[in-house]
DNA sequence: GGCCGATATGACAACGTTGTCAACTAGGTT
DNA sequence: AACCTAGTTGACAACGTTGTCATATCGGCC
């Protein structure tokens, strides 16, 4: 017996078909318990027979509570293997408490992050999750000063306006450049995106850094910056392979740049030759042969930790900001263990 | 300068600041250009000071059109690379028309897909798309009466309450085990999840359908079904492998499946001699000695198909539901190629 | 019989916004 | 001077829901 296909039932339509008022309607609904049997069993049919479903945005408007019960999470990419297990993470914490997630990709871009931003703000999600980008926070500072409580996911915001849940980005491509340097390699090449983004710069930063350290001088001709996609990191990677005094080990700092990298090193039949250790893990990382060398995030255990975070501002928790910095370890699986050839 | 660092500020609030009406400020803020340039720039002014957002939930309530310009998307796990693709295709869609995305994982659990579209429901997105799990469509059909567009991912519904996009599964499935056989396999193991989900026993069909044309007997102890975890498909093609009677190729009808089963042929340094096909392809199928040979999808592009069709439909296509089929062509890459050793 | 308290129900305002309509102003026309 | 028109502005109701408060009913007690 259809009714209205179009038009939603509100509490009116269900409060009219069981003969009683809209009140008592909403105290069934909600389960207050005050309600008659005999009343609660009529209401409930009507429910069922109209398709009710009570509408949160009305109810936050008039409820005591401004709750949405919906956070945002803005990442790089949600189509990125590493951003997506983020997400998912989130999503099992979040899910525990009836909260629903809506998830957007900046793809790096400072506007775009804004403009999502503001989308979220309108809906008036409970709270953010953020992989910040950009030197300009833009509409998050509004938020934050409004009282959305936010937390930064995978990298540092420019300014302290929420918690911060990431890895330990710089020791991770510490050990990782060290590692190269201890097999002996001289001619390390560093594989990166834009220096913007905040994790980059402090990867190439730790690059730099372990080079000094062992008192190895710096070439400018194996450092590839801005190179966002695989294809542009495979032309870099063959552009210093020409050099007369060629790379003999590349440091990635990227997922993109390490698949490129593979790629060509492939093509060229040097994938025992020429050492390799990246940054980000692949999936299967461990089938490759020789097996990829990385320093291992967790990204699940990130999402999680940075949704438990945001639970606990949303439950009342009003203390100083605080970040939140989970160990890597560099994982040896054998192209970071290949030794260069003298000669 | 702070004002009011909890409450969020109001319409009420800009037209106090401003010294005007709330219509007047509500004029301003939808761009209505019946304002003149004087009071405008005041408002404006309060809006910026007081960082004012307009509350989209009240303003759906009060408008002509019922759009909260929210989509939901229910995927098995959003953690999986194939249907975080999908996610990113159908938000690069969504978001040139300024909509967002509330996405969740089913976890191919029917009670769990249930309190999900129930959740987006009180939410009131505009339309679902939902990548159905088990036989009962529960909350779906209620809200598909209701005139909730909903675009079926990747599988078919039991029911055609609405439009389906999803790859041609069967005729790549056939194409993988005939494939198999043809290099002269007698012994191909499958390996799957559960039957209920849809896919599976379409891929499982066929993958007896291909034995029956071949006239191969079907051998129980070579299907392996049930097998959700990468642990569960590895110890499953171990049991099978200590046969007395050993599989020398392998079907795997998942992305799961397939790592399970190249862990164990590594491990048991068989890679190069038992031949496997897998349905899903990995993100780095190509960088594996040997290539993973797969039959792929193209995620992203069923993400922006679907998600089209669902504007579609939001922009008044009433037509009768549609399935829309992706083909698919079985990729060589080596681990299909290898053949059976006699004896 | 009148009163009490407990229980059940409903009338009404309010949340933040937009649609409707009325009112005001300024400038031009008759 | 009276009138009209276009351009601005604001008062008020309404969207679907919940909080507050009033009212109705009933059983039990003095």
């Amino acid at each position: 017996m259809h009714r209205s296909p179009r038009r939603r039932p509100t509490l009116n339509d269900v409060a009219a078909e069981a003969g009683t008022s809209i009140k008592t309607v909403s105290r069934v609904v909600n389960r207050e318990g005050t309600v008659s049997s005999e009343l609660t069993a009529r209401v409930e049919e009507a429910i069922d027979a109209l398709g009710y479903e009570r509408d949160d945005a009305a109810r936050r408007l008039r409820s005591r509570s401004p709750r949405t019960d919906t956070l945002g999470l803005i990442v790089f990419n949600l189509g990125n293997p590493f951003y997506a297990s983020i997400a998912e993470g989130a999503e099992s914490v979040a899910s525990e408490r009836g909260t629903l997630l809506i998830t957007a990709s900046s793809y790096a871009r400072p506007a775009r992050q804004d403009s999502i931003v503001r989308m979220m703000a309108s809906r008036r999600v409970d709270g953010l999750l953020v992989v910040p980008v950009g030197s300009d926070l833009g509409a998050l500072e509004r938020e934050a000063e409004l009282g959305t409580p936010i937390v930064f996911v995978d990298d540092m915001p420019d300014k302290p306006i929420g918690d911060v849940v990431l890895s330990d980005h710089r020791t991770a491509a510490l050990s990782a450049v060290e590692h190269l340097l201890s097999s002996g390699h001289e001619r390390v090449a560093f594989l990166g995106t834009m220096a913007s983004v905040h994790v980059m710069s402090e990867r190439h930063a730790a690059y730099e850094e372990a080079l000094g350290k062992a008192g190895i001088p710096l070439d400018q001709g194996l450092v590839g910056m801005g190179l966002i996609t695989i294809d542009a990191a495979s032309e870099a990677v063959e552009r210093m392979l020409e050099l007369p005094n060629p790379p003999t080990a590349v440091f990635s700092a990227y997922i993109a740049g390490t698949i490129g990298a593979l790629r060509v090193l492939r093509q060229r039949n040097l994938q025992d030759r020429v050492a390799l250790v990246s940054s980000d893990d692949l999936v299967v990382g461990d089938l490759l042969s020789p097996g990829l060398t990385s320093t291992p995030q967790d990204p699940h255990e990130i999402g999680r930790r940075a949704a438990e975070r945001l639970f606990q501002r949303l439950d009342g928790d009003e203390s100083p900001t605080r970040t939140v910095v989970l160990p890597v370890a560099l994982a040896p699986r054998g192209t970071g263990e290949i030794r260069p050839r003298s000669g």
